[in-house]
DNA sequence: CCAAAAGTGTTGAACTTACACCCATGA
DNA sequence: TCATGGGTGTAAGTTCAACACTTTTGG
């Protein structure tokens, strides 16, 4: 007989209190691209009909990046995954409708403060696994994201809003997309975050400005249309310029 | 007989063990500008040579922004102080050093997480004042900040970096100016945060040209020179223009 | 009346925006 | 052959840095 969500959490009650710190969890904002489009990765816990961002707790011997990282391996199987801590989320209602069902005395069932990073991720080198907890881990489209639990729709509305102003400051471009990539896509990655339409020849001049990305002798074939040239970042260029930032307005 | 810091820790241990969150911590950095220069608000500790944050731990039954506000008003007496949550310190030793000659079983002596803010201020209207472990509360100039204990100085330096971002995206001139304030004392508000020089004529046309200022029908006078005229900020125009940032390179 | 500071004008360079055009090429 | 993408041209408008000029005021 399938244990019950609640069973679960019960039988490691005693676990977590000893290895972990209390009060303490871990959120992660996971960002894909691909089809044109965000993505990002939700887990869906037994028993309830709300998705859940990946988390997780801190282990007493482990920094705070770490237990990020640790909970985003285990989530995606992918390391050193780009990583943003932005937002530590305190209220204390947060969790208060989720865990009201069970007792006051369940170590899960006590007050957390949620340090929350958004991470960004080559789409196509994860593969998304489930937890202990959950029925499903995937990929949903940022455009129509579902009702989530607790507070994880706000976390998830101030990750996008810090993506955006981190456009021109963080490496973006190069942890979204694949080591090569076209002129286009890379220009859809850019206005599906910024949510509005970009000209596509200045485009194509401001990011040759720049100076941060390398042409490759390679295209892109097996399209409908003409191949599309290939391109890569030079990670070297591109950190000089983020800096001082890109300073451009978009 | 004066009580030492020591004793002082030992005899408060059972109260916030039963008041406050185990292993979180709230530290903020605070802001002001005054004579030309940006100045920060630290503590020093009895017993130690070293300054410290102002700061504090969260109550059980408080929201996180709160515990800010409180720790700030304590340490400054003034309210709604402009306060921004900027990044969770979390490293195993971040505190080690520190606490090493205390026993293990000291609440003060567990591993905590700070959560930091920092805060921007009018300089005039604060009236430093010392917590139970302090033996001075003063506004130093951050261009020699001096040594701080634990990884304040790291978490002090984050804060600087930030402040510098959000130049064009938060009210940071009407948080650290008074009321009414001279254009050249705006723009060196602006040089000294930046660090580095702006031209004159160019930063007066172009904050008149952001439209976030009243003109004012009154002079600063008793300079050696001609009275500047005095301006204060049209709060509503100041935030309509910060939805989209001030979108200058400076 | 003069020095210093406030405030304004001007100008060339640079950049942005928006649109248009040409070429290449794969289905 | 035609839709899509690569690459370039250009005109109009905007912004910027730099410098110089005028105005104001305290001593």
């Amino acid at each position: 007989m399938k244990e019950t969500l609640t069973e679960k959490l019960i039988r490691r009650d005693a676990y977590f209190k000893e290895h972990y710190m209390p009060g303490i969890s871990v959120d992660c904002v996971v960002f894909g691209f691909h089809d044109s489009s965000l993505k990002i990765l939700l887990n869906k816990l037994f028993d309830t009909d709300q998705w859940s961002l990946p988390g997780g707790y801190l282990n007493k011997t482990e920094n705070l990046n770490d237990a990020a990282n640790r909970i985003l391996k285990e989530r995606t199987g992918a390391e050193n995954i780009y990583l943003n801590q932005f937002k530590t989320f305190g209220n204390l209602q947060r969790s208060e409708k989720f865990f009201a069902p069970y007792t006051s005395d369940l170590w899960f069932n006590q007050r957390f403060i949620s340090i929350s990073y958004y991470a960004l991720i080559d789409y196509n080198s994860v593969d998304p696994q489930m937890d202990e907890y959950s029925e499903a881990c995937e990929w949903l489209d940022v455009a129509d994201a579902p009702e989530m639990m607790m507070d994880h729709t706000v976390i998830f509305n101030e990750a996008l809003e810090q993506l955006r102003k981190d456009l021109n400051n963080k490496p973006v471009g190069s942890n979204l997309l694949p080591e090569k990539f076209t002129m286009p896509e890379l220009q859809r990655l850019y206005e599906v975050i910024l949510n509005k339409e970009l000209n596509r020849g200045n485009f194509y001049r401001k990011m040759k400005r720049y100076g941060i990305l390398d042409k490759l002798n390679e295209r892109r074939t097996g399209g409908a249309h003409k191949s599309p040239d290939l391109y890569q970042f030079n990670e070297y260029k591109y950190a000089e310029a983020l800096k001082n930032g890109l300073q451009e307005s978009w």
